[in-house]
RNA sequence: GGCGACGUAGCCAAGUGGCUUAAGGCGAAGGUCUGCAAAACCUUUAUUCGUCGGUUCGAAUCCGACCGUCGCCUCCA
């Protein structure tokens, strides 16, 4: 397969470093409140990928860094008068929940900044020695003209970003552009001990120190919003390489924004939703098929047009879905198989999504099993349980498994039990004789009273079928 | 000012030299099925890919100019 590799600009075959291992590092929250949309598509897209890579039998260890401790967390606990950390913990716990509802597989390792002080130090007390790193009065930075290549990812010059700094001036940095390893402690601000003094880390270190721990100081992939190429992880690249003297990450990956009304979605502009209330308004399948629908590189306009769009796209799924377990219910062991392959499908899907995870191309070949399999259906013939079993087992290790867009059915547990099952079953026989006997306003009444109780009537061929 | 990305139907979006006289989803129009709905199926919906030039036997795809949109250069997914 290939990926899109930021560092070179071009998509290349993908070799991991120790095959089949594969470490994944993608930059997480900042814990100082509610992710917004924008950043969940990023979630998604990540875990897409993490998905994918596992179904081509990779073994993934999949690594998502917590920031909890920074300015905006720092403000936010003064406001409030509470511990940094208090802030943090609350927000860490929304993370959790909302990535949850967001059918995000769970990373490896969640590690946190605040949990990895020692390590932090480490690697900064060898960046010093090493004669990259400089204190002045407890504030330590990074020189970036001792890294030769600084620059290499984000393709820019020292000289160019030095003409149009815009970093604002601070007379301790030799340099307008060179940035804080560790930050001397404030008033008010949480802190550690340092052979520097009482201070705490700067941002770009965690990212180094954690990732070349729990994956090592040369890694396959490591992923984030495209905002992050230019400083953080060009300042990642210059930290860790600066100590190890080897390639820090294999594979560059950078998602697209996710745009309002062509703006980027940002906490500054305050033109975003928070995840957590489109998810009171959408489902998880509903979203993660909105993004699928783009590839993950590419800015993504968002609009509830465009949610409803896909919710429409996504009841096309789950009506089939509801249709072939039907028909499942109903085949025999030993019935007929059209003439129909599977493995074909398989091969489309896995052919677009080893072109650097093309989501949206796979999706068309979802739809394109959907729209073939109804032709076949409305011959109306019946087909041994075998094809039906196929179609399911295709939807749920790609459509499910990788792109996470199947919805699941209520189940009858949580939503009837059997009593009401019984009524149902009592009050659809009474319409089916009403029928029967053309009463069709009465038999319309009773499908429309349903309706309004959550349950929802159709007529087939074979009778009248129940969805909740 | 420097660097970079993008511009494909009413909307979203794949496609980056011949397989495409352009996938897929949503929407719209007509039809089949149905007592009616719903679902599903069939047909139609870009002879054209921002504009103008160029390269080529051949371009949405390569090159140039121009127009437009956005991003990074400060925290940001």
């Amino acid at each position: 397969m290939e990926i899109y590799n930021t560092l070179t600009k071009k998509k290349e075959e993908f070799k991991p470093v120790n095959p089949p291992n594969v470490g994944i590092y993608v930059c997480g929250p900042t814990v100082y409140d509610f992710f917004h949309i924008g950043n969940a598509r990023s979630f998604v897209m990540a875990d897409i990928m993490q998905r994918y890579l596992r179904y081509k039998g990779y073994k993934v260890k999949f690594v998502m860094n917590l920031t909890d401790v920074d300015d905006k967390i720092i403000k936010k606990a003064n406001e409030e008068d509470v511990e940094a950390s208090v802030i943090a913990e609350r927000f860490t716990n929304a993370f959790f929940e909302d990535i949850e509802k967001l059918k995000i597989k769970k990373a490896d390792v969640y590690p946190k900044a605040t949990g990895h002080i020692k390590e932090i130090l480490e690697l900064i007390k060898k960046l010093e020695i090493n004669g990259i790193a400089y204190n002045t009065g407890g504030d330590v930075f990074y020189d970036v003209h001792k890294f030769k290549e600084y620059g290499k990812l984000s393709g820019k010059k020292l000289d160019d970003l030095e003409a149009g700094a815009r970093v604002e001036v601070n007379d301790k940095k030799h340099n307008p552009l060179d940035f804080a390893l560790w930050k001397s402690a404030k008033e008010g601000e949480p802190h550690w001990s340092s052979p520097w003094g009482e201070g705490r880390p700067g941002w770009h270190i965690e990212c180094s120190a954690m990732s070349m721990k729990h994956l090592g100081e040369t890694f396959d992939i490591h992923a984030g919003g495209h905002d992050l190429i230019f400083p953080h992880h060009e300042n990642e690249i210059a930290q860790s390489e600066g100590v190890s003297h080897k390639p820090f990450v294999k594979y560059w990956v950078h998602f697209g924004f996710l745009n309002i009304k062509n703006e980027k979605m940002s906490k500054s502009l305050g033109n975003f939703f928070t995840a957590r209330d489109v998810i009171k308004r959408f489902s998880a399948e509903t979203i993660r098929l909105l993004f699928s629908q783009a590839h993950y590189a590419s800015p993504l306009n968002f609009s509830d047009e465009l949610l409803t769009s896909a919710q429409k796209g996504l009841e096309k799924i789950t009506n089939f879905v509801q249709t072939i377990n039907n028909k499942l219910d109903k085949a025999e062991p030993d019935g007929n198989y059209p003439e129909f392959i599977i493995q074909t499908y398989y091969d489309k899907f896995e052919q677009a999504m080893d072109d650097d995870f093309n989501s949206p191309k796979a999706v068309a070949v979802i739809f394109d099993l959907i729209k073939n399999v109804n032709k076949i259906l409305s011959e109306d013939e019946q087909w041994g349980s075998n094809f039906y079993e196929d179609i399911l087992d295709f939807l749920n290790s790609t459509a499910e498994a990788v792109l996470g867009i199947i919805q699941e059915p209520v189940s009858a547990s949580e939503s009837t039990n059997e009593t009401v099952d019984k009524l149902l079953d009592l009050l659809v026989q009474i319409r089916t004789k009403a029928k029967k006997e053309k009463l069709y306003e009465f038999a319309d009444q009773i499908r429309e009273k349903l309706s309004e109780l959550g349950f929802t009537l159709v007529d087939t061929k074979d009778g009248t079928e129940i969805k909740k």
